[in-house]
Formats: structure tokens, C-alpha cells, sequence
DNA sequence: TAATAGAAAATTTTT
DNA sequence: TTTTCTATTA
């Protein structure tokens, strides 16, 4: 990963060396010996550290100290002078294991790490070799990185430049075929004959050309080129190669059961010289197939790299026997697999099995896991050791929707992120512009916004202007203000415009970043647009705006911190407030937690449909995988649920549960039987809880809920702080819903409402309506759809 | 050109 | 059910 701090990236400008055998360095040797490092280790993973040279895999179970070994491997590479910190490559997938790498191995060696240039993530490490070489890629060392969005925009005019029905041919799909081929290490030109003619009756290979053509006319690479071009520099290139060669003395890859082809190809010709690669992985755990991870990889490696030391960490340090059983019965059912069994010294009579639980519907899952959640807390457990693991983003719902009834906190990890927010989105496109003129699609995405008078019909014409000249869109527009071919209101737009973009670029070289990025959102209206908007979400969107520039101040330059903020996917704000995790099997990867609710497991949900059709067994594999990750998550508690009625996009279906019930060892597991334990109120039938009709407001004030709202007000839990942290990693929706937990309380003292009788309002749920009565914030309202409600005035906008 | 309403589509997982 | 796109109208 390019961090922060990260120096400019010269050829032939390495940090001072200490001298090897000099003071400096038998003193850090001392100080790591010193630390005892190894005498930490069980014998196999003192193994895994030890065999340095030639190739090794470590076949590493879950929560059997993988990062252990891979850190200490590196700080004993240190400690005995085998390598300095520059000659080690170590790749990740994630932003989070590479800083958690650098932070643990800085542990090991007393100290904070420095020096390791090549400790970072595929895509960091990619988008270093391209910029160091950028030209033998067709690129300017200052190549814009782009993301999905830019991705599909950008194809979406190919297509139409080839006079393709966009709407048969969706440019979505077009990006997935060009991925695959990425992933894959083929150029267009390597893309076999049959492949080709997947899209648009055999086009596909001339689009992805063309596509790829545009990049460079934009100077702009994918994700995707960010590990293919690398590759296709280090096979065309032996001098490039030969450099590399004898940079890297070793070579260390974390989950190497996700790399997908292209990042095989070029871990193996990077390792071909000197074959010091140490590969760590664990092939139960490869759980991302679906876009391009192979298993192949690590089921191949001893063909791959004849000798290699297999290692295989089978003893598990994190879950109860229970746990572990459970997870090592059901993952038995797979045939591909290297087969490795995990198991536990620790000894407790007292552990918990793994519970099994069914439900009426999603609301009652929901409710039933509120429960459990409160009986852990009545047990003195913490919220932030309980997470609950779903397979899809959209179960999520149901239990955010119970927890904020309920008061409990939490917290959605994943969602949706940061950076991909319009707003920060439009900022940055705004900075990409300043930063790089060439910017197309990053001026597309802001001529017009806020509005301007340049609507579609001018964007039209500065990009037939752009294509006949051949030249950028700014440069395009700059050439039409002296013409009449646009009128006049849209040329003085443009005119402003342009003049605003020279300003900024003038200022780049004389203000600080931060304070450019300031004038740059204050000068172009962009502000005043969210702060003209009235709707519920403006006031965040503002707020995230902030957050933005107030992260640019960690880094020296506009270019460095558009770097790092299109590499660095994760918006990783630790919260400090004690809340339940609620994420993706997917995002859950590589975390634990004392107790873990995995809901949901129902035929056609989990294992997906969807991936039952596509891949077959392979898929299913695929699935088991994810259950597997599921439960190992857990140390202690592990509780696995399905529900016999769920709504999907809208619609009522009964389901079946999951096959991978079926295949948990009874030994392990405890059957809860259904029980209607919630409530008082015998609603054990269908309507009930179908149809929300139930008013907010008959709330019993004594359930834990409510006195956990009222702790949590007096102590100003819900306060403007503790929102904006959530607003970081949990989306508009969840944020919003915290406003309601606040204002279900005030709602008490009474007070005048900002609204009056008679008029005509909006809800994101009952539609529009207009207003019966006022009680306090509490409006009755006749909706035009949904009849005669009760909710909150917070819960309504005027129309 | 911009706002609006109504229809159609989409729903897994993400560096 | 919700979001996104499109066509219409002002």
C-alpha cells in the first residue's frame, strides 16, 4: 500500500542501508533476538518461519496463526541479515492486512517498521512497477487510476461509438467480460478465437480493444492493468524482469488461494530467478471464485514449484472444540481441498455447542437474534464481540430495522463506502480534473454540476469536437468558446469554467492541498448546492465533505492523496462505541469474535442460488467455503438460523433450509426448538408480522431498549459525534434510522411542530400525504396510498 | 434545459 | 421493495 508517508518512488534513490554487520544492524539483530521471537512459535509454524530459502507453502487453517508466521518470517529475515527491508516483496489483498503486517512486524523488531518499500497490497504493488515504467505501457507515469463507475461510464460510450444497442449489449456486462480477460493475464489480443464472440455477436474483442485504446489516449489505467500491464512489462521486458530479479531476494504472498491467474503468472515469473517465494493460504477459505481468485493456484503449488516445503498449521488457537468440529464436519463435504483438520488443545466442559435455530419469517429471525444479543449482554458480554455474518447485503434490513426498535447499537461494515459516495465522488472528480486535465470522464462528471446550463446537447458536442480533433474534453471545450456553435448561455458556463479549472491550476503550485481542495468546492457552488438542498441527507453529505479535506491533511501533495484514496478502498474509522457488527460472510473474512450469528441459511439464499446456477458444484464448494469462514469466525458461540418464510424483491417465498444444516455433526450441535419466546402477545400468526403496522410509538418504555436509549441520552450517547461515526461506514439508510432512535425520545417532551395542518408531505415509506393532526413531532397523516398513519415529522419532507 | 412522474429493472460477494 | 432510467412537459 502507498501509505501517507511513503517517499517518492525514484529509480536508484533507495533509503541508507545500514551497513550490514554494522552497528546499527547488530543492534536491531540483538533487540529482535533479544525479543525471543521463534521460542513464541509452535514447532510447525517455527517450521513455516524457518525454511527460508526455496519455495514454501504454508497451509494455514483458520485462526491457526497465519500472520504469525508471515511477520515473524519477515522479521527473521531481517534479524539474520538474509534480506533489508527493501529486497522483500510481501503482497496482500487488503489495505488492512498490509498495515496490520507492517504494525505486527514492527512488534517483532521493537520498533517501528521502515524501509519496506514493496510491503503492500497487489494492486499498490502493480500501480508502483506500472509508474515506474509507465511508458512501456503507452502511459504517463501520472496515469489516473479508475474504479468500476468510470469503467462502466467509459464502456458505455464505446459501445455507442460502435453503434451498438447499448441496451441489448449493457455495458455492465461488457466490463465483466473484459475482467475476466484481465484476470486471466489476456490482452485483447491473446483473447482465444471462441471467447471473442461472447458479446455483441463476436465484438467483444474489438471493444475491449478499443476500450483499452481510450485508456491511454486518457492515460488511465483499470484494476485490472494494474496487475496486466506489470505482467506484460516483466514477460516483454528481461531487463525489467532482471531488475526486479534482483531486487526481490524474497518473496512472501498472504492468501494466495485468492490470487487469480494473472497474479499467479506474475508471482511466478518474478519468483522464477531465486524461488525464495513463501506462499501462505488456506484453500477451505477461498471464497472468491466468482471474480477470478483460483484454487488451482494453491492446489497446484508443488507442481508449480517442484521441492517446495509443504507446511500445513492444523493447530487452532481462536473457537471451542465444538466450534471447530462443527466447521471441520461440514467443510468435509467438499471434494476439492487439500484436506487439513483442524483441532485444539484447549479444554472446556462448559463451551457451548454450535445452536441451531429456525424462524416464522425475516422479522422473527430478526427478533429472535435481538434476543439472544440481549441475553448476552444480560450475561455481561460486550457488543463489539458479537457479529452477525449474512450472506447477501439486503438480510442486513431486517435486523437493523429490529435494533433500532430495540436501541441496541451497531454497525454495518462493508456497505457502502466512502468513496463511493456521489458526493465524495464529485469532489474528487473536481480534484482529477485540477490534477489532471486529460480527465474526461472525471469532467464529464462535473460540467454540469452543480447545474450550469450545460446540458446534454453541448456535452454532445464538445465530445464530437473532442473525437474529430483528438483531443480531451477541456481541451475541446477551451477551442469551442470562440466558436457560435454553442448558445450562448451554455459558452459562458463553459467559459467560467474553464477559467475556474486554469485558476485552481495555478493554485496547485502556490496553496496548500487542503486549502486548494476547500476554495476548489466553495468556488465552483458545489457546497452551496448541498447546503440549497433540502432533503434528509444533505446535511451528511456536507458533513462527508468535510471528512474529505480534513483527510487530505495527512498527505503532502493532491497527487499522493489521489493516489492513495484510489487504491485504498477501506474507510477503516475504528468506532469506539460498544455496537454489534453486522456484515457479509465475504467482508467477515479474517476477523473473530466471541460470539458469531450467522441467520439465514435457507436453500437458494445460502448456498446462492444464483451461484448454483452459474457454477454448479464448484459454486456449491464455493458456498460450503463461505459457511466454513462462517462459523470459524466465532471462538465461543456460534449460532446458525434459517427462516421458513422470506421476502425477496418484494415477494413472499417459503424456503427450505440449507443443506448445510443437514451436514452439521450432531455431536456439535444444540437444536433449539422453536419457541415463541418473544413478546407477550401471542402473535404467532402470519399477519402480524407480514404487515408492519405496528405504531412506533407503542413502544413499551420498560423494555431494555428503551432504558438503554435513555443511558444512552443522558450520557449524550446519541450526539452528533457518535452519528458521524457511524456515518463513515454505514450508509444514509442506518444513519437515518439513528435520528429516529433520538427523536422517538424527545417526542416525550412535546413541543411545536415545524409543520402545519393540511399540508402536503412526502415518506420514504407511506409515499405522499397530507397532514390530519399535530401532536408535538407526531403527525397523523392521510396518505394518498397507505391511508391514515402516525409518524414522526422527522420522517417526512414537504412537498 | 430542468423537473417530474411513471415504468422498468435489479438485486451477492470487491481489490 | 427499492432504485434507476426514460420520456414527457413546462
Amino acid at each position: 500500500m502507498t501509505g501517507p508517508a511513503s517517499r517518492a518512488i525514484i529509480p536508484g534513490d533507495e533509503p541508507p542501508a545500514p551497513k550490514p554487520g554494522g552497528i546499527a544492524d547488530r543492534a536491531r539483530g540483538a533487540r529482535a533476538a533479544g525479543g525471543d521471537y521463534l521460542a513464541k512459535l509452535n514447532p510447525e509454524q517455527r517450521r513455516a518461519v524457518e525454511a527460508l530459502d526455496g519455495p514454501v507453502l504454508v497451509l494455514a487453517g483458520a485462526g491457526t496463526g497465519k500472520t504469525r508466521v508471515l511477520t515473524t518470517r519477515i522479521a527473521h529475515l531481517l534479524a539474520t541479515g538474509r534480506a533489508r527491508p527493501w529486497e522483500i516483496l510481501a503482497v496482500t489483498f487488503t489495505n488492512k492486512a498490509a498495515r496490520e503486517m507492517k504494525h505486527r512486524i514492527g512488534d517483532l523488531i521493537g520498533g517501528v517498521l521502515e524501509g519496506m518499500e514493496w510491503l503492500g497490497t497487489f494492486h499498490s504493488i502493480g500501480a508502483k512497477i506500472l509508474r515506474r515504467h509507465a511508458e512501456l505501457a503507452g502511459l504517463k507515469s501520472g496515469f489516473t487510476i479508475l474504479d468500476t463507475d468510470d469503467q462502466i461510464r467509459l464502456m458505455k460510450q464505446i459501445i455507442q461509438a460502435a453503434g451498438i444497442d447499448e441496451k441489448r449489449w449493457p455495458a455492465r456486462q461488457l466490463a465483466g467480460h473484459i475482467d475476466h480477460w484481465k484476470n486471466k493475464g489476456l490482452a485483447p489480443k491473446d483473447v482465444p478465437q471462441g471467447d471473442g464472440h461472447v458479446f455483441a455477436d463476436g465484438r467483444g474483442v474489438k471493444l475491449y480493444a478499443a476500450y483499452q485504446a481510450r485508456l491511454k489516449v486518457l492515460n488511465a489505467a483499470d484494476f485490472g492493468d494494474l496487475i496486466l500491464e506489470p505482467l506484460r512489462i516483466l514477460r516483454e521486458h528481461p531487463d525489467v524482469l532482471a531488475e526486479y530479479h534482483k531486487r526481490f531476494r524474497y518473496m512472501l504472498v498472504d492468501e494466495y488461494q485468492d490470487t487469480n491467474v494473472a497474479q499467479y503468472l506474475w508471482l511466478r515469473l518474478l519468483a522464477q530467478e531465486r524461488k525464495n517465494i513463501c506462499c501462505v493460504g488456506d484453500d477451505d477459505q477461498s471464497i472468491y471464485g466468482w471474480r477470478g481468485a483460483e484454487v488451482d493456484n494453491i492446489l497446484r503449488f508443488e507442481k508449480d514449484f517442484p521441492g517446495a516445503t509443504v507446511i500445513r498449521l492444523e493447530r487452532n488457537y481462536r473457537s471451542t472444540a465444538h466450534i471447530l468440529g462443527a466447521a471441520s464436519h461440514l467443510i468435509a463435504h467438499n471434494e476439492s481441498r487439500l484436506g487439513k483438520t483442524l483441532f485444539t488443545d484447549a479444554v472446556d466442559p462448559e463451551a457451548a455447542k454450535v445452536s441451531v435455530a429456525s424462524s416464522w419469517d425475516s422479522e422473527e429471525e430478526a427478533r429472535a437474534v435481538g434476543e439472544e444479543i440481549e441475553q448476552l449482554q444480560r450475561q455481561g458480554h460486550t457488543l463489539n464481540e458479537i457479529a452477525i455474518l449474512v450472506r447477501a447485503s439486503f438480510q442486513m434490513r431486517s435486523f437493523e430495522d429490529r435494533f433500532v426498535t430495540l436501541g441496541l447499537n451497531y454497525r454495518v461494515i462493508g456497505g457502502p463506502r466512502f468513496y463511493e459516495r456521489a458526493e465524495i465522488r464529485d469532489a474528487l472528480a473536481y480534484f482529477r480534473v485540477v490534477a489532471q486535465p486529460a480527465d474526461d470522464l472525471a469532467f464529464e462528471r462535473i460540467v454540469n454540476t452543480p447545474r450550469r446550463g450545460i446540458g446534454d446537447t453541448t456535452v454532445r458536442l464538445l465530445h464530437d469536437r473532442a473525437r474529430a480533433r483528438g483531443v480531451p474534453l477541456t481541451e475541446a471545450a477551451a477551442e469551442m468558446i470562440g466558436t457560435d456553435e454553442i448558445n450562448a448561455r451554455a459558452r459562458t458556463a463553459i467559459r467560467d469554467l474553464l477559467a475556474s479549472f486554469d485558476r485552481w491550476r495555478e493554485q496547485l503550485e502556490t496553496l496548500p492541498h487542503t486549502e486548494l481542495a476547500e476554495i476548489i468546492l466553495e468556488e465552483s457552488g458545489y457546497t452551496e448546492m448541498w447546503q440549497a438542498d433540502r432533503s434528509a441527507d444533505a446535511p451528511g453529505r456536507l458533513e462527508n465533505l468535510k471528512e474529505l479535506v480534513r483527510s487530505m491533511e495527512e498527505f503532502d501533495s493532491m497527487a499522493g492523496f489521489l493516489e492513495h484514496i484510489s487504491l485504498v478502498m477501506d474507510t477503516d474509522s475504528e468506532a469506539s462505541a460498544d455496537a454489534v457488527s453486522i456484515m457479509t460472510l465475504h467482508s467477515a473474512k479474517g476477523l473473530e469474535f466471541d460470539s458469531v450469528i450467522l441467520p439465514g441459511w435457507e436453500e437458494g439464499l445460502f448456498p446462492s442460488q444464483r451461484t448454483l446456477d452459474e457454477s454448479g458444484r464448484v459454486g456449491l464448494e464455493e458456498e460450503r467455503r463461505l459457511a466454513y469462514v462462517g462459523i470459524t469466525r466465532a471462538r465461543k458461540r456460534a449460532y446458525i438460523r434459517f427462516a421458513s418464510n422470506r421476502r425477496i424483491h418484494g415477494l413472499w417465498q417459503s424456503s427450505v433450509p440449507s443443506r448445510f444444516v443437514d451436514e452439521l455433526p450432531e455431536a456439535h450441535v444444540d437444536v433449539v426448538e422453536e419457541s415463541n419466546s418473544y413478546g407477550g402477545y401471542g402473535m404467532g400468526s402470519y399477519g402480524e408480522s407480514r404487515f408492519d403496522t405496528r405504531d412506533p410509538f407503542q413502544n413499551t418504555y420498560s423494555t431494555p431498549g428503551w432504558k438503554r436509549a435513555q443511558k444512552n441520552r443522558s450520557g449524550g450517547g446519541f450526539d452528533e459525534a457518535s452519528q458521524g461515526g457511524y456515518g463513515n461506514f454505514s450508509g444514509p439508510r442506518s444513519k437515518q434510522r439513528f435520528i429516529e432512535g433520538d427523536l422517538v425520545a424527545k417526542s416525550v417532551v412535546g413541543g411545536s411542530s415545524i409543520y402545519e395542518t393540511g399540508e402536503r408531505v412526502f415518506h420514504q415509506k407511506f409515499g405522499y400525504g397530507h397532514i390530519a393532526t399535530i401532536d408535538g413531532n407526531k403527525l397523523t397523516i392521510d396518505f394518498d396510498k397507505a391511508g391514515r398513519k402516525r409518524v414522526l415529522d422527522s420522517f417526512v419532507e414537504r412537498h
